[in-house]
RNA sequence: GCGCCUGUAGCUCAGUUGGAUAGAGCAACUGCCUUCUAAGCAGUGGGCCAGGGGUUCGAAUCCCUUCAGGCGCGCCA
């Protein structure tokens, strides 16, 4: 739609300037944006604006020569003029926008796919949450943005992996075992203190628990060749806590898996960062960047000079206890990403980790990436509100609300869409009460109603033995109502494209928000279904399209479009 | 101290990458169900876009600066 007029303006200027008319010395872009302004037309253009300096002409003037350009070319118009200080204002004719509905109807599912990412490969790495406990409410917000970004770059015509990437080597996971090892004792009555630093959650003595249940303990004990795991002194901790460790992670991990199903969420690839140990991973990053002269000893550790390209200062890679640092896998990680072949890489993480983006950008170009090709989504904290009052969440204690109890509590979709309701890097806040109530107050529910009203329509239309014949009069679309639903359809494409390529799936939340609204409006106003066939045919044809509109779009959102409600 | 993010209606947030008169939802107030779903609709009020300077035809948007809040600055992960 933006295209032609585009290209209709593209054309003038070098008319214009082969009459020399016009200077143009660089044919520049064009703007054209679909004004709020309803009485700006459907497509607006600021170009003789944008060209008066260098023209040095008044912008008027150039909008009235584009304007006699655009004269003989403007049969697909119904008007195009000039309005305010310069802009071009074009309106299409309404045989446009029954063309663009049938259009619609037409593609079907994929009405809002295109080819903008050329089939490039991109990875989508999400929630990455350490193996250490259950997910909470803050994960939920990077799996739903995770999960739709996927889907949007998907349906915007790239190549999407989805990637977790699993802490699960380290000081944390010792530490985990460490926990339920000493909840397991202190079960059995051993005078134990629990360490300040361990991981505090009830959940921990849930695994300990469920290990003596399951027998899980039994099969340790079996391996250890030892009599009793409990018999400290036969078994000391370093003998015993790995497998502590292992049977833990691996339940953690489980659950996690768990939550994210329900949560919609299928990854392609759960990454285990210790892979990258076993398969020398971090060996030949490490020496490739050796070979680059990227790294230097200093104090006995191997640092890495990322203050070349940008850092603060530099950072260790392997400590002076021979032990490698985190961000030693990390970087064996994202080499292996690009040797994978992904030409994008999209890394999603909780806000607090931010510091940490330029040493990342850093390494990439160290490895001989483009910086460019890594886009780091920060997500900020998800604050938790009880009608309007905060629901105390505090993680060193290990008190905090999981994402499982928010989905037992408001539902997937309810869920998913308030976590899409704003922008990855603005704070959100969470209302629980809110979101489950069933009411216009609830934005999911408001735009799920209206994909359930037009099912409903359709429902009663085939009651009163009305179906949708092949030939629609789609002029009898008269209204200003109905022409209005028909160009929000139509901008549909390009919302995705702008979503897809800013990397923001929550516009996609305010554009349903705006399509449900004209629905809903003209649904009161006017009857779908009335005594004349040949209308009640065009307006089923209309909100059909609508219907689809609202289905595919709440589809990349990853929430359910009900027949019924 | 240095760096990053944020500051828009009473509250929660959008604002199409610099465009025309600043937008929604909630909250407040008025109305609308003998009608295809009232989980809905129509309307009213509410703003120095944190403050100040600059860039230009044009700024909530870009630059500088001040203020306020959040976060980060380990051989932790």
């Amino acid at each position: 739609m933006k295209h032609s007029v585009t290209t209709l303006i593209k054309e003038v200027l070098e008319e214009a300037r082969a009459e020399g008319i016009l200077r143009v010395e660089s044919l520049p872009s064009i703007p054209v944006d679909v004004p709020k302004e309803k009485s700006h037309g459907d497509i607006s253009s600021s170009i003789a604006l944008s060209l008066a300096s260098k023209e040095k002409l008044p912008p008027l003037e150039i909008a009235r020569i584009i304007l006699n350009g655009l004269v003989k070319r403007s049969e697909g118009f119904e008007k195009i003029e000039i309005a305010g200080p310069g802009f071009i204002n074009f309106t299409f004719r309404k045989e446009h926008w029954y063309a663009v509905l049938r259009d619609i109807l037409g593609k079907g599912d994929s009405y809002g796919r295109s080819d903008l990412g050329k089939g490039i490969k991109i990875q989508v790495e999400f929630v990455s949450a350490n193996p250490t406990g259950p997910l909470h409410i803050g994960h939920g917000r990077g799996a739903a943005l995770g999960d739709a970004l996927s889907n949007l770059l998907a349906t915007a015509g790239y190549d999407v992996q989805r990637e977790y990437y699993i802490n699960d080597i380290g000081t944390q996971m010792e530490i985990l075992g460490r926990s339920v090892w000493v909840r397991l004792l202190q079960l059995h009555n051993y005078d134990i203190p629990f360490p300040e630093n361990h991981y505090q959650g009830e959940y921990i003595k849930d695994i300990a628990k469920e290990m003596v249940t399951n027998k899980r303990l039994d099969e340790i004990i079996k391996n250890l060749r030892a009599k009793d795991i409990l018999d400290l002194k036969k078994n000391p901790e370093e003998k015993v806590i790995p497998c502590f460790t292992e049977y833990s992670k691996e339940y953690i991990l489980n659950s996690i898996r768990d939550d994210l199903e329900r949560f919609g969420v299928r990854y392609d690839r759960w990454f285990s960062e210790n892979s990258l140990y076993e398969d020398g991973k971090v060996d030949s990053a490490l020496s490739g960047l050796e070979k680059s002269g990227f790294l230097y000893e200093r104090d006995s550790a191997l640092w890495i000079e990322t203050t070349r390209f940008g850092d603060d200062k530099d950072r260790v890679v392997r400590r002076k206890t021979e032990r490698y640092t985190y961000f030693a896998s990390d970087i064996a990680y994202h080499d292996d990403k690009f040797k994978r072949g992904f030409e994008r890489i999209i890394d999603i993480w909780g806000a607090d980790h931010h510091g940490y983006v330029p040493r990342m950008k850093a390494v990439i170009q160290a490895l001989g990436y483009n910086p460019e090709s890594l886009n780091v989504l920060l997500v900020q904290l998800v604050s938790l509100v009880r009608e309007g009052k905060p629901v105390a969440m505090s993680t060193r204690a290990g008190e905090f609300v999981t994402l499982k109890e928010v989905i037992d509590e408001v539902g997937v979709d309810a869920a998913r869409y308030i976590f899409l309701t704003r922008r990855h890097d603005s704070h959100l806040e969470f209302d629980l009460e809110l979101a489950k109530r069933q009411s216009s107050e609830n934005p999911v529910y408001y735009v799920q109603y209206a994909h359930a009203r037009i099912a409903s329509l359709f429902r009663e239309a085939s009651e009163r033995g009305v179906s949708l014949s092949e030939s629609v009069d789609t002029s009898l679309l008269n209204l200003p109502e109905e022409l209005d639903l028909i160009r929000d359809l139509g901008n549909y494409p390009e919302i995705i494209e702008g979503s897809a390529v800013t990397l923001e799936p929550h516009r996609i939340t305010y554009y349903l928000h705006g399509l449900a609204s004209k629905l809903h409006s003209y649904y009161y106003k006017y009857r779908i279904i009335t005594d004349n066939p040949e209308q009640t045919h065009a307006r089923l044809f209309l909100i059909k399209a609508v219907g689809m509109v609202i289905r595919n779009a709440l589809k990349i959102l990853g929430v359910s479009a009900p027949e019924r409600m």
